[in-house]
DNA sequence: AAATGACGTTTCATTATTTGAAACGAAATA
DNA sequence: TATTTCGTTTCAAATAATGAAACGTCATTT
């Protein structure tokens, strides 16, 4: 990455497309925005010429990406975006392998259930069984997680790669509750217990209210390939949850990585 | 391409930027994979040189739309699309209006409840609230459907814009099941129905031995924004569906669009 | 009703940017 | 060790993107 010799000292733009650079910032701006935005909006944004972006729209629109309000003119995001992110979704064999397990430990616990994977540093929630109460709280497939600030991330840190786990360790810890854990050292030792024990809490760590047990899932290879929760108020899902809670969760998680296994 | 004229008389190309249209094909070649791409492989599908592929990916892995596989080197679609698409679906006035009523029509039906709407020639799925049954047969947010073919698109072809009805008309009708109305007279004949008795029906039309029944969520202008649905084996919603589950869901939908009449 | 302003769209000459072929180095394969 | 295959970089040629300004249309204002 970084070259300390003579040649080469500033160079800023290591390689890419500045065209295509700027078409995908009008992308993330729009859909940032919450209403349409107009053309001339847009281009003060992202400091470039209407026309620039408007060719960049046009293209964009064609593909979906980007659609223009027929009355108005203005534009916005494409629902192309939503296709792309479910078809993307039904990539990862976890969620089609889970799907029944799923449904029995949500049907034996009565609390809804997600699935999550890890790729690079981003922990995405893949699929969610909804529980049998009448208050939802669970993240929605596709929501980004906080590795340090949520059950399915502690699994991650615990049993994934030893690199992200540094990393995540070493830099600055967010607090989302009061209760969330930001210290280096009270989240290494809270890592270890997990990997002790073989599952994951964080009670009001996320949202206030809500707690949630989460466990591991490996494949063949004994690598970790994704995390399964019961999520619920904490009403039903005590701090220190109940043996039975913990035994599904964990039980269902051996299961499908037991599938897994069979798999390949 | 070719321009065989001395002076641009036939311009296919009416304006755009052919270098960000490339990318675009890129970011979709890679959705279809099913597996990470080798830089040639992408490069020979979409007829570029490896070069320019190669630094358009540089970019779009620095926005995340892309990623590399850090062991092999190959490409992938990456999960910034997923978080994309589920910043979009959030934008939509009905999910959050209507999720309180949607979870009590799940429980008073014990069936699986769909919202949909429609952005010029596509329907979507915007929000799922998973049923009471073991097996679940429910689209999931982000899906496209046909507008021919389920009861949320003859609610949209029977009450949305007369353009867009004329336009799905005039094409081709495919079938998914054998039950799929593929005849433009028996879709007409259909859609008047659905328009005097307020609510749609598409048995075993998009997935053979699955029903669905849906109705339509109208603004204070009258304007249809929404299609709320129960979907279910034909088992639990008969082709005749049971008159309790169409009050059900004609009610739902009232009441939402009554909640949408206030708003604004 | 005429005039103004705001908007998306198009034109056009300038030039900055992308482009492909070929060379590179590393890694997997033989 | 030789060879192939891969992602990556280099470089000169020119394609293709760029911004300023003009256009046509609509809505609002005078």
């Amino acid at each position: 990455m970084s070259t300390d010799l003579p040649k080469a000292v500033a160079k800023p733009a290591p390689a890419g497309t500045s065209t295509l650079d700027l078409a995908l910032h009008a992308v993330e701006y729009l859909v940032q925005q919450s209403r349409p935005a107009s053309l001339a909006q847009i281009a003060e944004a992202l400091s470039a010429s209407k026309a620039t972006i408007y060719r960049h729209l046009v293209t964009l629109q064609r593909h979906g990406f980007v659609r223009q309000d027929t009355e108005t003119g203005r534009y916005e995001a494409g629902i192309k975006l939503m296709a792309l992110g479910e078809a993307l979704r039904q990539r990862f064999d976890i969620v089609s392998a889970a799907r029944e397990e799923l449904m029995t430990l949500r049907d034996r616990t009565g609390q809804a259930v997600t699935v999550c994977a890890a790729v690079d540093n981003e922990l995405i929630v893949l699929e969610l069984i909804q529980g049998r109460t009448l208050i939802e709280f669970s993240t929605r497939p596709g929501t980004r997680l906080a590795f340090h600030a949520s059950a399915h991330g502690k699994i991650w840190l615990a049993f994934g790669s030893r690199e992200r786990t540094a990393a995540i360790a070493s830099g600055p810890l967010e607090a989302w509750t009061p209760a969330t854990i930001v210290s280096r050292e009270a989240l290494l030792a809270d890592l270890d217990a997990v990997r002790a024990r073989g599952w994951a809490t964080a009670p009001n760590e996320v949202i206030t209210g809500v707690n949630t047990v989460a466990a591991p899932v490996f494949d063949h290879r004994k690598v970790l390939v994704g995390s399964i929760a019961i999520v619920g108020a904490t009403q039903f899902i005590p701090p220190v949850p109940d043996p039975e809670q913990i035994r599904e969760v964990v039980g269902s998680a051996a299961r499908i990585s037991r599938g897994l296994t069979w798999k390949d």
